[in-house]
RNA sequence: AGGCGCGUAGCUCAGUGGUUAGAGCGCUACCUUGACACGGUAGAGGUCGGGGGUUCGAUACCCCCCGUGCCUACCA
C-alpha cells in the first residue's frame, strides 16, 4: 500500500507552518500523560510566570529548555507531565488594577475590599491569559488540562493548610520590628524583595551639643531628617576620644530632648567621627543597638508609612515628605551653626522591587516564619545530593544564604492575594481586663456619626454594630497585644467566648508563600490524588538564578516540612538573556528584545533553536538576532535536503513509498555488503550523532546538543552524503534504492532528534511522509541505533582524496565547470577502497578521468596534494606555475617540520620517556612516523618537480 | 568589604593536563551545478589577557596583577 508523498515549497515559511501543528497537537491530547502508569514517569512544574506579565527573553529561555526536556522525555517513551500555571503576583497586580482606578478617579479604599477583589479577578479574566498565550505560541508542550493558578481553589486550600499548621506547631508568629516597608505600595516587602543599589548622597556632619556644657560630639549622617527620631548617641567602648563622655546627656538639635550617648562595640571608629546618632525606629543597625541597650533605648517613629513626617517629628516638620524634610532639616541645621559640613557619598540604597521606591525601615507589626529547621534541613538535602544543583557553582550561593537567613516576613498590607486565616476576637477581654475591641483600629469609608476612625470598642459604643462596621472598614489595623486563632475553615465565632464578633487579619500573604508550595499544591495536595503520587517528586526545575532563594530556596523548604521528600531531584539553572553588549535587558533601558518579534521575524523554530544553542551552561547569553537569523537558514537548509529526498522519490519510486516504519526496517535489515560505503558512514555518523545529543540531554547541556545535530544534518547529511548519494541516483548505481532508504531514515531520524528544539518544521516535514504514528512528537527519539563501525575509517580516504582535489581546485581558482584530470598514487587498502569509490571521487571532485594505482607517475604540470596513504596529482596545464606550486608545497613542508621539531624534542625527552604514560608516548611516536612520512613524501614532490619542470 | 564568574579568530562563543587549538557569523576568491544563493567549494585570520609557579608536558591546575561582569553585606 504505497501512499504519495506530499508537494513541498521551494522554501521554507514558518508562517504558514507554525500556525497549523499547535492546535493539532492539543485537539489530540498528546501533551497529556500517557495513560499507561507502568512507564517511568517524568514531571515539570513551570517557574509560574507573573500574571502581569508579558513574555520577555528569560521566558523564552526558560519555556524553550523546559519544552526541550520534556518533548526529549516524552519521545523516549517517559509518561510526560509538564505543569503550566501563572501566579498572582500580589503587589505587582494590585498595582495594575490601582492604576485603573486611579484613571477612574476612585482608590481601592472607596471601592471597599470584596468590590476591589471581584475588580482584579474581571481583569485577570481578561488581560491574564496573555502570557500563556505567548507561551503556547512558543509551542511549550504544557498539559494545558492542569493549568493552575496560585489563587484558584485548589491551591488556596494548600495554602490554608500550609499556614496553618505552622501556625498550630509555632513556626508561624507575629511579631513588632523594623521591616522595608514600601510607602508606595504601602506594604511590607520581605528582605530578598529589597534590591540594593549604590546611590550618589551625602553624608552630614552634624553637632549634638551637650546638656551642660558648652562642648558638643560631631556625628555623621547620610539621613539628616532621621536626627528627629534620634533617641541616643552611639560611640565604641574603646574609643579614647569618646570613652570619658559614656552616659552623658546630649540636646539633639531642632528636636531639643536630652538622648544619652550610649556605648556598642558594633561602632566603627574609623567610620565619620566615630560617634553614630541612633534612630531605632529607622534603621536596622539602630534598632539593633537600641535592643542591645539596658534598658531598651525608646523608638521614637518620625516618618509614616505614607512616607511624610509624624507629628513626632514636631510642629515645625510634620506633613513634610522625607526628602524635603531633609532639606529643611538641613537648612536649619545651617542656620543655628550645627552644620559642620557636607561630603559627598556613595552608599547602597534599599528600593522596592516592584516601583523602585526607596524603602523606608518602619516598626510594624508582621507575620513571620521562623525558617530555621526547615532551612537546615534544606541545606542538607543539597549536600547529600537529594537535590542537585547544575552548573553547581550555584551551590555556594545557595549554602552561603541559606546559612545566614533570617525569619520570612510573610505578611503583605495589600489585599489582592491569601488572605492571612487569622481571626480577632472583639469582645474577649484581654489579661489587662480590657476589652480587645481597644485593639482594634478601624478606618472606615465614609464618615458615619461623625467618626472616620476610631478603635472597634469605641465604634461599638457609638451605636455602630459589628455588621455596620465590617462593611464600612477601608482598613483596619490590629494591635500585636490582640488574641488570635486561626481555623482550617472560616470561623463563625470565638472559640474562647463565643462572640461572632470576630475580624479576619487583614493583611495577605506573600506571593512567595504560595509559590513556595508550587511542585505539590498544583497535583492536588492537600489530596492525595493520583497525580502527586505519580509525578511527585518532580524530576527537574529549570529556572533562572534570580530567583534562587526567593523561590527555590522556599520550595525546598516547604517540600521537604510538608511532603518530607525534596520537590525536584535536579535544578537547572540557565542563564540570564542579555542584550548583544552584554547589558542587562530592561524597559528602563530601551534594549529589550521582544521575543514575539523574533518569532514574527525568524519563526519560532529558529528562535527557539538560537535559545538552546546559546545555553552554555555558567554564561550569560548576548542575543544576537544574526544568530537566529543564521538558524533560520537552517531551518530552510533541512526543508530543502527533505525536498529533494521527495523530489527523488518521485523520480525513482513514482508509486511513492509505503511507510517510514516500513523502510526503517528494511535499512536496518539490509545486509551491510548491499549497503554503500556512502551509506554505511551515514548510518554510522548518524548513530554517533544520535548518542552525543542524547548524552549531552542527559546532562543539560543544551548547546552541545544543538550544535551536534546542527553538525550532523547540515555537514554530514547535506555536505556529504546527499551530494554522494546524488551520484549513486544520477548513474544508477546498483542498489540505489537502497540508498535513497537509507536518506529516508536518516531524515526521518534527523527529523526526530531535532524535533526537541524545532517541533513545528520536524512535525510538518515528518507529517508529509507515510507514516503509522500519529506525531513525531510520541515518536521514538533516536538512541542506541547499529553503529557500523569501519565506515569511519573507510570513508576518509574518499574525503581526503575529495577534499585534496577541491583545494587545489580552490587555490587555483579553477571554475566547478572545469572537469580535471586526475591521478592518485595510493597501494593496498586504500587503493581499495579508492578504487570501489572511484565514482563517487570523479563526481564530487569533478574529474575528467581518475587513476590510481601503486605505480602512478607524477607528471609534469600537476599539482600536487599528500594526504595520509595517498598523493594527488592535479594536471593544469596552461594554469601551472612551477614557483607557485613550491611555495605551495614548501609552506606545507615547513609547517610539517615545525610540527615534527616539537615532537623531536618531546620524544627526546628523557624525564618525558621516564614519566609520562605508555598509551601517550605510542600516540606520539605513531603521530611523529606518520608526519615524517608525509614530510617526505612532500620533499620528494618537490624535487620530482625541479626535475620535471627545469 | 566579602563571594562567584569571565577574558581563546574581526564579532559571539565551544573546548581539553599531551590535538598541527575548534564552531557559527563576518571577511576574501571562485561558482546562477536540476534540494537549497536562506546555497556550494576553497581560503585568510589566534604568541588561548599579562607575569610567576606546579608538571616530563599548561590555553587548561595554583598564586599575583590588569580588565570586565554579577551576587551578597547593617559602613552610620
Amino acid at each position: 500500500m504505497n501512499a504519495p508523498v506530499k508537494e513541498i515549497a521551494r522554501s521554507y515559511e514558518p508562517k504558514d507552518v507554525e500556525q497549523r501543528w499547535y492546535s493539532f497537537w492539543i485537539d489530540n491530547l498528546f501533551f497529556e500523560p500517557s495513560a499507561d502508569d507502568s512507564k517511568e514517569t517524568y514531571s515539570i512544574v513551570i517557574p509560574p510566570p507573573n500574571v502581569t506579565g508579558s513574555l520577555h527573553m528569560g521566558h523564552a529561555l526558560n519555556v524553550t529548555l523546559q519544552d526541550v526536556l520534556s518533548r526529549w522525555k516524552r519521545m523516549k517513551g517517559f509518561r510526560v507531565l509538564w505543569v503550566p500555571g501563572t501566579d498572582h503576583a500580589g503587589i505587582a497586580t494590585q498595582n495594575v488594577v490601582e492604576k485603573q482606578l486611579a484613571k477612574e478617579g476612585i482608590n481601592r479604599e472607596q471601592l471597599g475590599r470584596a468590590a476591589f477583589i471581584e475588580r482584579v479577578w474581571q481583569w485577570k479574566a481578561l488581560n491574564g491569559g496573555q502570557i500563556i498565550h505567548q507561551l503556547k505560541k512558543l509551542g511549550a508542550s504544557c498539559d494545558w488540562s492542569r493549568e493552575r493558578f496560585t489563587l484558584d481553589d485548589g491551591l488556596s486550600r494548600a495554602v490554608r493548610e500550609v499556614f496553618v499548621s505552622l501556625f498550630e506547631e509555632g513556626l508561624i508568629y507575629r511579631s513588632t520590628r523594623l521591616i522595608n516597608w514600601c510607602p508606595r505600595c504601602s506594604t511590607a516587602l520581605s528582605d530578598l524583595e529589597a534590591e540594593h543599589e549604590e546611590a550618589n548622597g551625602s553624608l552630614t556632619y552634624i553637632r549634638y551639643p551637650f546638656l551642660d556644657e558648652h562642648d558638643y560630639i560631631i556625628v555623621a549622617t547620610t539621613r539628616p531628617e532621621t536626627m528627629l527620631g534620634d533617641t541616643a548617641v552611639a560611640v565604641n567602648p574603646d574609643d579614647e576620644r569618646y570613652k570619658g563622655h559614656i552616659g552623658k546627656l546630649l540636646r539633639l538639635p531642632l528636636a531639643g530632648r536630652s538622648i544619652p550617648i550610649v556605648a556598642d562595640k558594633e561602632v566603627d571608629p574609623e567610620f565619620g567621627t566615630g560617634a553614630v546618632k541612633v534612630t531605632p525606629a529607622h534603621d536596622f543597625n539602630d534598632e539593633a543597638i537600641a535592643k542591645r541597650q539596658s534598658p531598651h533605648l525608646p523608638f521614637i517613629q518620625v516618618i509614616g508609612q505614607d512616607g511624610r513626617m509624624t507629628e513626632n517629628a514636631g510642629a515645625r516638620f510634620v506633613g513634610l515628605d522625607r526628602y524635603e524634610c531633609r532639606k529643611a532639616v538641613v537648612a536649619d541645621l545651617k542656620e543655628k551653626g550645627l552644620l559642620v559640613r557636607e561630603d559627598k557619598h556613595t552608599h547602597s540604597i534599599a528600593h522596592c522591587y516592584r516601583c523602585r521606591t526607596t524603602i523606608e525601615p518602619l516598626p510594624t507589626a508582621q507575620w513571620y516564619v521562623n525558617v530555621e529547621s526547615m532551612a537546615n534541613d534544606a541545606i542538607s538535602v543539597v549536600r547529600d545530593g537529594r537535590v542537585n544543583i547544575i552548573p553547581d557553582g550555584w551551590k555556594n550561593s545557595y549554602f552561603s544564604w541559606m546559612e545566614n537567613i533570617k525569619d520570612w516576613c510573610i505578611s503583605r498590607q495589600i489585599w489582592w492575594g491569601h488572605q492571612i486565616p487569622i481571626w480577632y476576637c472583639a469582645d474577649c477581654t484581654t489579661e489587662d481586663g480590657n476589652s480587645q475591641g481597644q485593639y482594634i483600629h478601624i478606618k472606615l469609608a465614609k464618615e458615619i456619626n461623625g467618626i472616620t476612625e476610631d478603635t472597634y470598642a469605641a465604634l461599638k459604643t457609638a451605636g455602630l454594630s459589628h455588621e455596620e462596621i465590617m462593611a464600612n472598614a477601608a482598613s483596619i489595623n490590629i494591635d500585636i497585644q490582640a488574641k488570635r486563632f486561626s481555623g482550617r475553615t472560616d470561623p463563625t465565632e470565638c472559640p474562647d467566648c463565643g462572640s461572632t464578633s470576630i475580624v479576619k487579619d487583614p493583611d495577605v500573604l506573600d506571593t512567595w508563600f504560595s509559590s513556595a508550595l508550587w511542585p505539590f499544591s498544583t497535583l492536588g495536595w492537600p489530596e492525595q490524588t493520583e497525580d502527586l503520587k505519580a509525578f511527585y517528586p518532580t524530576s527537574v526545575l529549570v529556572t533562572g538564578f534570580d530567583i534562587l532563594f526567593f523561590w527555590v530556596a522556599r520550595m525546598i523548604m516547604m517540600g521537604q516540612k510538608f511532603m518530607k521528600k525534596v520537590p525536584f531531584h535536579d535544578v537547572y539553572i540557565h542563564a540570564l538573556v542579555r542584550d548583544e553588549k552584554g547589558q542587562k535587558m530592561s524597559k528602563s533601558k530601551g534594549n529589550v528584545v521582544d521575543p514575539l518579534t523574533i518569532i514574527e521575524k525568524y519563526g519560532t523554530d529558529s528562535f527557539r533553536f538560537s535559545l538552546a544553542a546559546f545555553a552554555a551552561q555558567g554564561r550569560d547569553i548576548k542575543f544576537a538576532e544574526e544568530r537566529v537569523e543564521g538558524y533560520r537558514h537552517f531551518a530552510n537548509k533541512l526543508w530543502n535536503a527533505s525536498r529533494f529526498i521527495k523530489l527523488n522519490i518521485d523520480k525513482i519510486m513514482p508509486d511513492g513509498i509505503s511507510t517510514i516504519e516500513q523502510i526503517s526496517a528494511e535499512v536496518l535489515s539490509a545486509a551491510p555488503q548491499s549497503l554503500t560505503l556512502p551509506d554505511r558512514w551515514i548510518l554510522n555518523r548518524l548513530a554517533e550523532a544520535a548518542s552525543d545529543i542524547d548524552r549531552a540531554l542527559s546532562d543539560y547541556r543544551f548547546n552541545d546538543a544543538a550544535s551536534a545535530v546542527y553538525q550532523f544534518v547540515w555537514h554530514e547529511l547535506c555536505d556529504w552524503y546527499i551530494e554522494l548519494a546524488k551520484t549513486s541516483f544520477e548513474r544508477n548505481y546498483p542498489n540505489s534504492s537502497l540508498t535513497l532508504k537509507c536518506l529516508i531514515y536518516v531524515l526521518d531520524n534527523s527529523l526526530r532528534m531535532l524535533h526537541p528544539f524545532m517541533p513545528f518544521i520536524t512535525e510538518e516535514l515528518w507529517k508529509s511522509f507515510p507514516q503509522t504514528g500519529e506525531t513525531i512528537s510520541l515518536a521514538p527519539y533516536p538512541a542506541a541505533l547499529p553503529a557500523y563501525s569501519h565506515a569511519d575509517a573507510e570513508m576518509s580516504p574518499v574525503i581526503d582524496a575529495i577534499s585534496g582535489i577541491r583545494t587545489i581546485r580552490g587555490e587555483f581558482n579553477i571554475a566547478p565547470s572545469k572537469k580535471l584530470t586526475v591521478a592518485i598514487k595510493a597501494s593496498g587498502q586504500t587503493q581499495n577502497i579508492l578504487s570501489n569509490n572511484y565514482i563517487f571521487i570523479v563526481d564530487l571532485a569533478r574529474l575528467e578521468t581518475l587513476d590510481i594505482g601503486p605505480n602512478v607517475e607524477k607528471k609534469p604540470a600537476t599539482m600536487t596534494s599528500v594526504k595520509t596513504g595517498m598523493e594527488i596529482y592535479v594536471s593544469v596545464s596552461g594554469l601551472f606555475d612551477v614557483q607557485a606550486e613550491l611555495e605551495r608545497l614548501t609552506k606545507d613542508l615547513k609547517k610539517l617540520s615545525s610540527a615534527i621539531m616539537d615532537i623531536e624534542v618531546k620524544l627526546s625527552n628523557m624525564e618525558y620517556r621516564d614519566r609520562a604514560p605508555k598509551a601517550v608516548i605510542e600516540k606520539d611516536k605513531l603521530k611523529y612516523s606518520e608526519l615524517v612520512e608525509k614530510r617526505d613524501r612532500i620533499q620528494n614532490n618537490i624535487d620530482k618537480i625541479k626535475k620535471l619542470e627545469k
